[in-house]
Formats: C-alpha cells, sequence, structure tokens
DNA sequence: AGTTGATCATAC
DNA sequence: GTATGATCAACT
C-alpha cells in the first residue's frame, strides 16, 4: 500500500481528508494500492485502518490520539444516506484495574475527545463494502454542554468500577459515553478488586459513544 | 428498528 | 491479556 506521511498541521490534516470525500473504497483501494476485502467480517475495523493509513496516521495500538503532534483523534462512522449512523463508536477501554487514580482531566477519553476529525463513510443498504462512499470529514470539539454529558458519564462508570460494581456496568447507563463489552470474546476475563475487596475476575470493557451523541455531533447541533 | 452484549484481526 | 481499529448479531 502507497505509504503517506504524517500530516505536518491540522489544516494539512483536514486538507487531506477533504479530497477523500466523495470518493469511494474501490476508488481509493485502486489510488493507494489497497487490498480491499469483500466485507468486513473478518476484518471489522479495516476500513478505519485504511483511512488512518491515507491520512498518516501513527499511533497504532498506543492508547492516545491518532496524530499526537496534532492532538488529533480520528473516528470513521458509518452512516446512512441520510446522515444517520448505524454504529455507536468505539473510544477507548475501561481502566478496571487501578481506577482509584484516574482523574478525568487527565484520562484517556477526554484526551481523544478534545478534537475529532471524523470522517463519514456513508453506506447504502444491501450495497458490497467497495461502494461505502468517503462523506464530508467533520473537524470537532466537543460544546461545553457535551463536556459535561461527557464528564458526568465517565465518573459514574469509574465510580462503580472504584466500588466494585461490576454487574451495574453495562450499556444501560450513560447518556452518551456508554460501557459494553471489549474482548475477543465472553470467555476473556481479566482480574479486578470486586465490591468486598476480593480479587475476582469480569470481562473488559470500553467506552463507547451512542449513536444518538454522534448523530447530533454530526449534524451539528447541541445535545443539550 | 433500536439497543445491548458478543465478536474479529492484529501488534506487542 | 491489553491496546488499537470497529461491526456483528442476538435480544427486546
Amino acid at each position: 500500500m502507497t505509504t503517506v506521511t504524517p500530516p505536518k498541521s491540522i489544516e494539512q490534516l483536514l486538507e487531506r481528508a477533504e479530497k477523500l470525500a466523495s470518493k469511494s473504497l474501490a476508488q481509493l483501494a485502486e489510488e493507494f494500492r489497497a487490498q480491499l476485502p469483500d466485507h468486513l467480517l473478518l476484518e471489522k475495523g479495516w476500513v478505519g485502518q485504511f483511512i488512518e493509513h491515507l491520512l498518516g496516521a501513527t499511533s497504532g495500538s498506543l492508547p492516545q490520539p491518532d496524530f499526537p503532534e496534532l492532538g488529533v483523534e480520528l473516528k470513521t462512522i458509518p452512516i446512512n444516506p441520510l446522515g444517520k449512523p448505524l454504529e455507536s463508536t468505539f473510544v477507548s477501554v475501561v481502566n478496571l484495574h487501578q481506577p482509584a487514580s484516574e482523574q478525568w482531566e487527565t484520562s484517556i477519553v477526554k484526551k481523544k475527545l478534545e478534537h475529532v476529525l471524523w470522517m463519514p463513510i456513508i453506506v447504502h443498504p444491501n450495497s458490497p463494502l467497495n461502494q461505502r462512499i468517503i462523506g464530508m470529514p467533520l473537524l470537532w470539539r466537543p460544546s461545553a454542554d457535551e463536556w459535561q454529558i461527557l464528564k458526568n458519564d465517565w465518573e459514574e462508570t469509574m465510580e462503580k468500577v472504584c466500588l466494585g460494581k461490576f454487574g451495574q456496568l453495562n450499556a444501560r447507563f450513560g447518556q452518551a459515553l456508554q460501557v459494553r463489552p471489549k474482548a475477543a470474546n465472553s470467555k476473556v476475563l481479566t482480574d479486578v478488586v470486586g465490591s468486598d475487596g476480593e480479587i475476582t475476575q469480569t470481562l473488559p470493557r470500553g467506552f463507547y459513544l451512542r449513536s444518538s451523541f454522534t448523530q447530533k455531533v454530526l449534524t451539528q447541533l447541541s445535545y443539550s
């Protein structure tokens, strides 16, 4: 695949992103000599990683924004032709091990969401992967209202983790930031401190943005 | 149809 | 196992 150097500025990053808009995955795969899979069943993160390559992201699997020098996180998001998100958006894993040492201000979630480059991927119903079209990118910073909601959700989650209430750590909580399993499968377990201070095991979890939240972000409406 | 829980590839 | 990139698929 053609290699792309890291962008030197946010302007350059946005310029690159805008040049991808309205192109299909088939076009881009040809242009950058990439092997486009037939479907995402076995490579669910393929589109996201492809767009990372095209824009010159470097973070790999480090827990930091995709463009560390620019402080920008890249998120691809599948939308239908009307602009409605088809999925939630994964943000980062939940720290289940030393939750008491975590503060919102220094959290990975806050670092990543401070500045996000949204790359919508337009999905027509029942159409193959290679016909998906890149939409117009959106450089987003959360508003004060959005920050408040995200912070509250994060703090309520981490409080449950600190108290060892893993049974309450499910997808039903959180207005914008939701907690769901994040593992290879449901048999994967990780050591944690339970509600009585005992060592137990639980499923690894991740923070996800609900699609109701990202929908409003993408249409530039305030979330309140 | 929307939501919640489960799952897949890969690097280290 | 844990982190990245997410979407799949069962359930309500």
